[in-house]
DNA sequence: GTATTTTGTATTGTGCACAATCTAAATTTT
DNA sequence: AAAATTTAGATTGTGCACAATACAAAATAC
């Protein structure tokens, strides 16, 4: 058996992805024990931030679209997730007027207050990466760019 | 109310970490249906990759623990999968005999002969990412700093 | 050599992800 | 306007992730 270039791009040291999901994986770890003190899950806290910037933007509701559009989210995981915010007390959920069809999506007066505990938790959390800021943000931009073109 | 600091860093956009999530699961998309032509999905594969590197180096056979390392994850993901992929015919375990702990997870010639299959997979994945491969490696080695030292 | 601790794996339970299907409301066609 | 199509969410089912617990085999302590 002659050893072929695709034996090296099998290994899962060469795999980009791996390097990609394994971190992804070790930074929501990260996150873990800080949201297990606000009592959410990394992707709670995902929905949170939508809806508390939505808020500060003057939006007191979100359609589910909007945030299946925004967290690249199908329903059959936002829905659950929603209905379990919701039993936390975070958020709302009401049919639309104009749209029957339409779920909105709002804070409550818990989850608006909740964002003042959550304040801290980006800082906490670059402090944890080792890596220089503005080498994170350089590549932050080219992860976005594979995030937008391919 | 003052607009501040931290109400830019909750923002959806500003999140480092959102880059990673959604670019990791977004890649693992693409291979999906290249996998599904092999009957396997994305942590399948990357268990798969393992074996096949290990095969390659002349180990037959790999502990459980071992896999779990390599691709940090934990018995409680390994298990099952591992169970799923023998249930497909790729893989065996079987008790070591040194040490009645450990599980000894190797390839059964249909799971080595799957490795064919799977060779042109990397560079069809490239192809679809819109980065120069110069870029791309290094990208990843920034990641893997991250990785390593996070 | 027995007791204690550690180690390797399995199990249980919760919460994502995502494909596939379903339903009712809204829109478009004709 | 009635029929066909599209759209917004919900539901079902499979497969990760991971914390917590359990358990037996191995290693260590005593």
């Amino acid at each position: 058996m002659i050893p072929q270039l695709s034996d090296e791009l099998l290994k899962l040291d060469n795999q980009f992805c791996f390097v990609v999901y394994a971190l992804s994986r070790k930074i929501t770890a990260h996150y873990r024990p800080l949201l297990q003190e606000l009592g959410l899950t990394y992707p709670q806290y995902l929905v949170m931030l939508v809806l508390w910037e939505r808020h500060g933007e003057g939006e007191t509701g979100s359609p589910v679209k909007y945030l299946c559009e925004r967290l690249m989210l199908d329903t059959g995981t936002l829905t659950p997730l929603l209905k379990r915010l919701e039993g936390s007390g975070w958020i709302q959920r009401a049919r639309a007027e104009e749209d029957e069809r339409s779920i909105i999506v709002s804070l409550t007066q818990s989850g608006l207050d909740l964002k003042e505990q959550a304040r801290d938790i980006p800082g906490k959390l670059v402090c944890q990466l080792s890596l220089p800021l503005d080498e994170l943000v350089a590549v932050k931009q080219q992860l976005e760019t594979l995030l937008r073109t391919s």
